[in-house]
DNA sequence: AACGAACGCAACCGCATGCGA
DNA sequence: ATCGCATGCGGTTGCGTTCGT
């Protein structure tokens, strides 16, 4: 990218690479007293050398205090792979859906699991993962019953059909295994018969306003009432 | 324990769009 | 109408961390 340069160095006079904590405290202290915007104008009030995009994106990608911290969650997966499938790469459309995620936040997780290729070694890695921490969990509570989502053996017919949907409004990328075997994890964690990658939403919604109140991504049990509609385009 | 591969994420770039002068 | 600046967006890259062998 910038190799000439490297990171953490000076290129036509601003400083690139990685923020330190002190240029944060800047940016931060600049935004409460003037709020966001007029980023260019960021380095002549503060003395950060950052340049206006520079500052833009590290407030609304790091610094910004209503951003959720930690994993996404298969809820938060989940619509972002019906997201996906609507709207395509729209990263900033579907982050507008996810409160507290970042459009950049997104983009990354959806090239790291679902980027063509990368599902089966995905799914494979999520399952061993799931299965150690089951096995760890099962060794501290002994009296357990067994689960039999640790087998895992997925609806191959299920899959399937799901995949067939997406074929059919020629999304080039089917589900993922991985999302596929979140399902079925919460789907044992959560009894009732609820399809989470395949989520309703009411027809006429507009395309940001109903999801925000939609989903309330702490409550898992809401999902349980959502009714199951597909919704492909 | 060591090492290479894969992953995850922050940050950059170029281009598009919006808006005021 | 158009020009220039500010901002937003999607794609890409570099690097630290984690994982598997």
């Amino acid at each position: 990218m910038d190799g000439q340069f490297g990171w953490g160095t000076l290129e036509d006079g601003w400083r690139k690479g990685p923020w330190t904590p002190q240029e944060d405290k800047l940016l931060i202290e600049h935004v409460n007293l003037h709020g966001e915007g007029r980023w260019n104008s960021v380095s002549k009030l503060t003395g950060l050398r950052r340049s206006g995009k520079s500052c833009r994106l590290r407030w609304v990608n790091y610094l910004r205090p209503d951003l959720k911290r930690g994993k996404i969650t298969p809820q938060e997966e989940s619509i972002i792979l019906d997201l996906h499938a609507r709207w395509g790469n729209r990263w900033s459309t579907i982050a507008r859906s996810l409160p507290g995620r970042t459009d950049n936040e997104i983009k990354n997780y959806w090239r790291t699991h679902f980027k063509k290729g990368k599902t089966s070694k995905n799914a494979e890695r999520a399952r061993a993962r799931f299965l150690k921490q089951q096995q760890e969990q099962q060794q501290q509570q002994q009296q357990q019953p067994p689960l039999q989502v640790l087998q895992l053996q997925v609806d191959q017919e299920q899959q399937q059909q799901y995949n067939n949907i997406y074929q059919q409004n020629q999304v080039v990328q089917p589900i993922g295994e991985q999302a596929y075997i979140d399902e079925m994890i919460m789907a044992y964690m959560n009894p009732n018969p609820i399809s989470s990658s395949m989520t309703s939403m009411s027809e006429g919604s507009s395309e940001d306003g109903a999801w925000g109140s939609l989903w309330n991504l702490d409550d898992v049990q809401h999902n349980a009432v959502q009714d199951q509609v597909l919704y492909f385009y």
